[in-house]
DNA sequence: CAAATTTGACCAAT
DNA sequence: ATTGGTCAAATTTG
């Protein structure tokens, strides 16, 4: 019994790990195809047209699959990471048309670094998920802002992966609570990682962990009436638990909402080691009830 | 003390 | 002029 929970657990890291090692292989995959892709278009080479034309469909048709390739993978991770019980969920993806999806640029403009002096996005997410809480997605996020947006009374929460700095990965997300009562929150992702993250399997003790709610679900409808005069504004907040887990490694916590997650050594490509097994013994529900939708 | 978050300033796009 | 997105100083967290 205890063996065959433990088995399970061990065996949904391997899965963790196998489909991380796709997403990254998946992730070069784009990269390779989309530098690809932008070479062909600018270097008007004289091979002839039909030639060009058919080469570019083919290359189009294989950037499509990459990034379905990779949502799969990505989608998949955010399953088995988020908890479980009790939670709608549902993830949207976005079909921009097809390749030539130059969002976010770099700096193409070395001039100046001031402050707040970037490009504004101005393209769909590359997709995103609405939940009933806030899950874990099996990244380490940073966040580096908060807005009111002019269309919603809830902030926005902006996030960057942690790892940006140290190995430029450029993904990004935003988190928005767009809806009160069955409290739903809106994650949109942008761009794909492209770090070396670990993740890891959510323990299990899950919807404990979301008290922050109460508070804010009080001050909220508080807000109304009268004395609450205190804080109009933190109400707003996102009630992220984010108060990330200072665990070194052993990989405890993933709780329901933390944004946060330490980072871990890096990946062996090679073998996939277990020295995890150290962790908790219960054996996970993985995906249970969701509502999914992947529409391809 | 370092590291993460908060918050207002700043910039580009609209 | 307004809005969304980001930076970075100040603050909090641990």
């Amino acid at each position: 019994m205890e063996n065959n929970s433990s088995n399970e657990v061990s065996k949904a890291i391997i899965m963790e790990q196998e489909l991380m090692r796709g997403r990254d292989v998946a992730n070069h995959l784009l990269e390779v195809v989309v530098d690809n892709n932008n070479n062909n278009k600018s270097n008007g080479s004289s091979i002839n047209e039909e030639e060009i034309i058919e080469r570019s469909m083919v290359m189009s048709f294989a950037e499509d699959g990459v990034r379905k390739v990779l949502r799969s993978f990505t989608n998949t991770l955010l399953l088995l990471n988020s908890d479980t019980q009790h939670n709608s969920f549902s993830i949207q993806h976005h079909h921009h048309q097809s390749c030539n999806s130059n969002k976010k640029k770099k700096n193409s403009f070395s001039n100046k670094s001031q402050r707040g002096c970037h490009k504004r996005k101005s393209v769909a997410p590359t997709w995103q998920s609405d939940s009933s809480i806030l899950c874990e997605d099996g990244h380490a996020w940073r966040k580096y802002g908060q807005k009111k947006t002019v269309n919603s009374n809830y902030l926005r929460s902006y996030y960057k992966c942690s790892y940006k700095k140290e190995q430029d990965c450029k993904a990004i997300k935003h988190v928005q609570r767009i809806q009160e009562d069955p409290p739903l929150y809106r994650t949109s992702y942008y761009g794909h990682h492209t770090c070396k993250s670990y993740s890891l399997i959510n323990n299990n003790y899950p919807y404990t962990k979301l008290e922050p709610a109460s508070s804010f679900e009080s001050s909220t409808l508080l807000c109304f009436t009268s004395t609450s005069s205190a804080d109009h504004n933190t109400n707003n907040t996102l009630p992220i638990i984010t108060k990330q887990e200072p665990q070194p490694f052993p990989p405890s916590s993933f709780s329901s909402s933390s944004t946060k997650q330490e980072p871990m050594e890096v990946v062996s490509n090679d073998h996939i080691d277990h020295k995890k097994s150290s962790l908790s013994n219960n054996d996970y529900d993985l995906i249970s009830d969701y509502e999914l939708y992947f529409n391809y």
